[in-house]
DNA sequence: TAAATTTGTTAGTCAATGCTAACTATTTAA
DNA sequence: TTAAATAGTTAGCATTGACTAACAAATTTA
């Protein structure tokens, strides 16, 4: 029953108490490219539903009835994410825009569609995990490639940042999730990393490298 | 660019276009459960948006680009209603709802895909065509079973109406798209029709039968 | 610690889309 | 052919979710 607004604010207030527990109102703001003033309101409006804790000047926190509606959201887009490349053959990185809106849907049949298709994945397309019906969220504890020793071999299993440019930046190097990667060297100066994949060896900047989440 | 709202009513006055050219403002506020103010000012805007041909007290008329803009509308819901039978395993009495939220989704990539996959369907799963790219609508001219007479055997192609109940009466008589249907005796009284499919036989009222479409 | 900066709030406005109440035009029927 | 019924319109208002301008609190920094 909740307007597509309200979904948007509560994803970017769940995925930023991921990062820290208490969020600031700028962040959401930027996140939404929304003014302020509107967050105000609108935060003052899911105080009033249950989904945060508001008190004027204080930092914000996520209720669990927040945290749970905000899991599902975000359940819809990774369950869709992942239905889009598997079952329609798109590319990762072309998912995105179109699970923003698919994530709006209100059938829990359709999705529960998707995930009996799918056989119940636990990861979307870039690795992440898809929350499941209760709402609960596996961590997956994984490594940043960029905390890497030389020699280590790793699989590259999730990507901490998921924009069309890192995506396709990702494609033309042919890095995709289950890859097998062998650090050969680290550059001191800039953190550069010489590695060998799939038989080619490529640099990759640290940057690159602290995106690229492995075990 | 344009919002559900404008795609709704839209929809609504293509809809009822096809029955008589000239569309009432009664109508699209009962379609769409509306007040006749909320349709006034709706059907102004959309004029100005060279849609509609509106005139105060006269009645309206879908414009050329009017009728473009809803053929892709309903492309995109007959698609997705395909798509859900074919792909998803739902029933054709379950997808209607579903394909009304989906019917808005901006993204050409996410519904050429669905064409492709179902292998360029021409009808919905209920015989209702579906408009191809550049809006044309093939017009299919099938009788009612209703007219038809004692020792005819036709095919059951499409429904005149596909209300959920319908369609849940249909499946308890296992009447679906394809079926054979020999018409065994018209009750003159009422217009009862006895038929044989699938070796059974079933009593069917006029009503019922007035809705099925066969050639 | 006082000034400057950043962050958050309030007040007031706007556009989209809905509504009701009151009115007018058109159509139907007595 | 006039009265009643139906259909369409206008005016004014509510809600949602955005905005700017102005201000207040909190934090940083000189």
């Amino acid at each position: 029953m909740n307007s597509q607004s309200i979904e948007n604010y509560l994803k970017v207030i769940f995925n930023q108490a991921i990062v820290t527990d208490e969020v600031n109102t700028t962040g959401i703001a930027q996140a939404l490219e929304v003014s302020l003033p509107s967050v105000n309101s609108m935060v003052k409006k899911l105080a009033g539903m249950g989904l945060l804790e508001y008190e004027k000047y204080k930092p914000l926190k996520i209720t669990e009835k927040g945290r749970q509606t905000a899991a599902m959201i975000i359940r819809k887009h990774r369950l869709t994410e992942m239905y889009l490349v598997e079952k329609m053959g798109f590319g990762w990185e072309e998912v995105h825009d179109i699970a923003e809106q698919l994530e709006h849907i209100q059938s829990p049949e359709f999705f529960d569609r998707m995930d009996e298709l799918l056989g119940h994945p636990q990861r979307d397309p870039h690795g992440s995990p898809i929350p499941n019906k209760q709402g609960h969220i596996a961590i997956l504890e994984y490594r940043m490639l960029s905390d890497c020793k030389p020699g280590e071999k790793v699989e590259l299993k999730a990507l901490a940042h998921t924009s069309d440019e890192f995506l396709r930046y990702l494609n033309s190097k042919e890095l995709a999730l289950g890859v097998q990667v062998q650090v050969v060297e680290v550059e001191v100066y800039d953190k550069n990393m010489t590695v060998d994949y799939e038989g080619r060896r490529e640099v990759l900047s640290a940057l690159v490298c602290s995106k690229l989440l492995v075990s």
